[in-house]
DNA sequence: TCTTCATTTGAGCAATCGTTCAATCATCTA
DNA sequence: TAGATGATTGAACGATTGCTCAAATGAAGA
């Protein structure tokens, strides 16, 4: 690490350049966090059950096949991720997509699958 | 898993809606896939450094502060998930960004972020 | 050819993840 | 109040991740 190839100008200039285009390291774990909660097979048929309107612990369970307590724990985590967010009635607690941006992002992700990105 | 909370008609009703909304397994674990790649703060730095241009590994493991090694291990990741693509140039292989989706989806988080995800 | 430099690769290991299981909490109803 | 039901929590576990280190590969120059 650090060192640059060799000592030609061009690497330096590139690399000046490409670490201006780098967030600071706080911005880059909030991302990073955010990329993590849906990245991963359980949390995003949750996250794309819930784009159908709101849902309860044990609907979520039914859906995604999984035992309930796992399913909590993965609310828990887009609960944190703040991608989610819940109302309580009676026993049960309803969760439901926190803001448009997850909606956003799940569709441009559809379009890179799409759009070729396995063949090319 | 798999119970119905109660014998309520609203739980079936909503199950059977949720679950229209969930992609099939295979696209569920592309696209899981996708936001794995970019959910570490290694790859996300090196995404966005190579958002201003193409960039050699040296000069992205200068970049990241990490070892040539770690960089390298992290590129085949981007490699294998279609994120990036390279080209050879003598002893360097410059990377680039492979299309404009990956760019989207990182504005769209950046928004995310900025729009008081972290507050409310 | 031999050497050097940029990069890749594989083994190894600590840390993290995702699930299960059992226990607990919270709310409703008898 | 007791019992039932929905949800959460924490421990435990095997699996996966992300790094380091050492070795291997590939290209350029002496």
């Amino acid at each position: 690490m650090t060192e640059v190839c060799r000592e030609h100008e061009e690497h330096r200039d590139r690399i000046a350049k490409g670490k201006k285009q780098v967030p600071d390291r706080e911005t880059i774990l909030e991302i990073s966090d955010f990329f993590a909660a849906l990245g991963n097979p359980t949390r995003l048929g949750i996250l794309y059950a819930l784009s159908g309107g709101e849902l309860c612990t044990c609907d979520l369970s039914n859906i995604t096949e999984l035992s309930v307590s796992a399913v909590s724990h993965q609310l828990r985590i887009l609960r944190d991720r703040k991608l989610i967010s819940f109302r309580k009635e009676g026993k049960n607690v309803f969760y439901r997509l926190r803001d448009a941006h997850v909606v956003n992002v799940l569709s441009v992700a559809l379009e890179h699958m799409e759009e070729g990105a396995g063949n090319v």
